[in-house]
DNA sequence: TATGAATGAGACTTCATTCAT
DNA sequence: AATGAATGAAGTCTCATTCAT
């Protein structure tokens, strides 16, 4: 049985917990605004899942969209910028770094509610354009760039085939980008059930060898 | 008495052909639900554009999902039955198949309105999960069964090495399906333009090689 | 009793009554605004005493504020352009005519609800400052300078002492706003009852008197 | 325990005088009162104003009408009663007294806030019944009284013509409180300024002259 | 005393839906 | 069949008020 859970269950009313709400506010808005969409979610619920009332978004968050802007840039820019670092830390074959980007990024985001960003940005791009553009630039570019800069070194150092890295990176990141969004869209409709891991691995193994110079057996 | 009121002469040059007004109307609503989302677009507008008022639409649709639900239905899966047909008669290697399956998909879908429908329904899912698990059903297992079977196919006939083939088309369709979300979504944001159909012709480049058992050269 | 009150009474729902309902609205406006100001008055008021429900209004006015610019443009400037005309129109000796002013627009506005509009733009000049601008120059000036102008008038005629014939004219007008704003305001909780056109012929009475070169008998 | 915390020698320099709390907080919401009226005026910015937070006004006030009342009573009566004193105490002709207690009102009132004060009751009459049979009792008559029976005395001394002194009063006050509420209210918004003290010399001129029964050269 | 984070009723506004015409 | 004025439930947002600190 857990320790302490019993007594503080009653949340007081006037309780403040300062520093924490907004994050906690951010964090509801980022489950339901996945779920559901921007324009569907009610503030009312943000507010509820955040354990706040009503008003108190509007201490932190100017507006919806406001809240919508801090979802993305309080959450999904430091956990990809975080997954970046960690990335341009990679050393080894350019074959063994396609895999370890794409496993390391599945394994980083992939179960968390960051995963849900993609779909999230991709269903309200043509409302928001401000932060589409802001959201390519500093995300989809940024990790697209890492990509293909991997490639490129693979093309250098005799592994890759010649070809048009930034397409090899696409041809790369679609799989896993579609991952996300499955899953946070059409999987839980899908009989067909699979295990992304596999799934990613498949990708990985096809991709490398359909790139690879060298025969690999 | 007016002159010449009674013939009717004054023919409005927007006459309509009363049969297609419903299409019109669906064809309006699928245009903004993929620009938009279900929940940010007005009905006040898709009676607008499709040059109707708004009571009129409530004469064909009972309320504003059956609207969305009829776009999927009406315009949707004929297009991509007729999609699936025509993929499903093509012939020749295996290596030949995936690939007039990729591009025919494109070359069908990719620069009309209906590529707009992954993105719709991926946005959507969690707020109409019948129609979720109908468009799951109904296009989208459809479609990785016809993947599906054309991987086995060359498996069997030695041209691919063995692999699980559903995720393997899992894998091939990826791309294709992204391409399309990220047409309507944010590409129209993204300063790296790219041409489709080189992206798709480097992807089937890859996969197939990476999928084959001889050397392609 | 009343003819045929009896079976109108129950008004069918969705009645349609086109071209009137924006003055009606207006008109509601106008006196709820008079009697409490602009932020008290609630939207939903000005509904029901229109007899229309709260949607409605955003047919015809974009907002409250517009609502309120409506219920100057459109109910008070006319009356006073009217009210301008027909004070144009006058002849006679100056004295007359400065007598004619004063009652005739008493008579013409003090006993309507337009006779409130001078109290709710004092009490809503700063909170409304192109309003206040407009009003100022479009009605306040406009009158002013007829007043001017009469004064004027009869200075040159010999009627009156010479003096600044702007100021005099403020002097004039003052009295007779002021018993329109009073009239609306705390005039309901004074005790000491009094006869406004009494008031203003006494006003009148002293003013010409004390304007006057020649002595009036 | 912490070092020298019981010596309270970090004297703030915005420490208060604890008793001028009050008088601070009425301050401010005399201005914000009287610039935008009472429901326009957010309790917010009268704590900013009066250099305090928003829940200390509930110490002081009980809520915001409690507040608006304060205002009238602590600030405005008080003014008031000794403008009342100071022109009771006149002596001279009642001439001379007639243009003593309107010059003396404009000096003692006219540039200060508290001229503000006939503007905001007047637009919030309705609103606040008590308070405004309050004002009227306890200000407006009072004032009223004083001016009747200066005309009065002037009548029995044969200065001013018969006539009803209460009618006379209300046109001698008229166009000096009309030039208090005028200054907060439509003033900044008129191109053509005056010199309220020219005003109420010519209004004085004239309503003597016009009064007397001595012709005035 | 004093604070200011938190509240929630209630305001303005939107928009899917209805129905007399 | 078609319209579009009208509706009212429901959403976003405001702000007077409360109370733990």
């Amino acid at each position: 049985m857990p320790i302490s859970r019993q007594t503080g269950a009653k949340r007081r009313r006037w309780e403040r917990r300062k520093a924490s709400r907004p994050e906690e506010i951010v964090a509801a808005a980022l489950e339901l605004f996945v779920e559901r969409g921007f324009s569907a979610t009610r503030l009312d619920e943000v507010a509820r899942r955040a354990g706040v009332s009503k008003g108190t978004l509007y201490l932190y968050f100017e507006n919806k969209e406001a809240l919508f802007r801090a979802v993305l840039l309080n959450v999904a820019l430091p956990i990809l910028e975080q997954a970046e670092q960690r990335v341009a830390d990679h050393e080894g074959s350019a074959r063994e770094l396609v895999q370890r980007l794409v496993l390391d990024w599945w394994g980083m985001i992939g179960e968390t509610r960051i995963s849900g960003i993609p779909k999230l940005m991709v269903a309200e791009a043509s409302n928001f354009p401000e932060l589409a553009r802001f959201f390519v630039d500093n995300v989809v570019r940024r990790a697209r760039r890492i990509f293909t800069r991997v490639i490129e070194r693979g093309i250098a150092a005799g592994e890759f085939r010649p070809c048009n890295a930034r397409y090899a990176a696409r041809v790369l990141m679609a799989p896993m980008v579609f991952a996300a969004i499955w899953q946070h869209s059409l999987s839980p409709f899908d009989a067909d059930t699979y295990d992304v891991g596999d799934y990613l691995d498949l990708h990985l193994d096809v991709f490398v060898r359909g790139l690879s110079v060298a025969r690999l057996d």
